[in-house]
DNA sequence: GGTTTGACCATAA
DNA sequence: CTTATGGCCAAAC
């Protein structure tokens, strides 16, 4: 099979695909950060490609809201959209947000186990 | 196959 | 508290 496609397949992404199974691991209640869910795949300095894999996330199945920035915040380049609804979802699920919108990472944050 | 980008992170001012 | 800059590395162009 020499020609590939050059979109986005729901298989075998490599880097992708991996970002969602470690999303999917993040319990209710509890949220993770971009450089949380990089280490766990192996590498702490992936913490961006983890935010664009979530970016390109089109499955239900990731509880994608459930990931922040290091700082305990939503971040969002140009989308407030997404912001806001992450923060719907994320209150909806009982996390407490601070007056400045800031969660509480060292209360909140999931461990994960491997 | 090189260049640009990006839902980040750490540090500095 | 905020803003700015550099670095990091895979995916997209």
């Amino acid at each position: 099979m020499s020609s590939q496609s050059q979109e986005p397949r729901v298989v075998s992404p490599g880097f992708n695909t991996r970002v969602y199974a470690v999303v999917r691991r993040i319990p209710p209640g509890c949220v993770s950060t971009y450089g949380d869910v990089a280490t766990v795949l192996g590498s702490p300095r992936v913490a961006r490609h983890v935010g664009f894999a979530l970016a390109a996330l089109r499955d239900d199945t990731v509880p994608w809201h459930r990931v922040i920035n290091g700082r305990g915040r939503i971040s969002f380049k140009g989308d407030t959209v997404r912001a806001i609804v992450q923060r719907q979802h994320l209150e909806a699920e009982g996390i407490e947000f601070s007056p400045a919108g800031v969660i509480v990472l060292a209360r909140y944050r999931y461990r994960f186990d491997d």
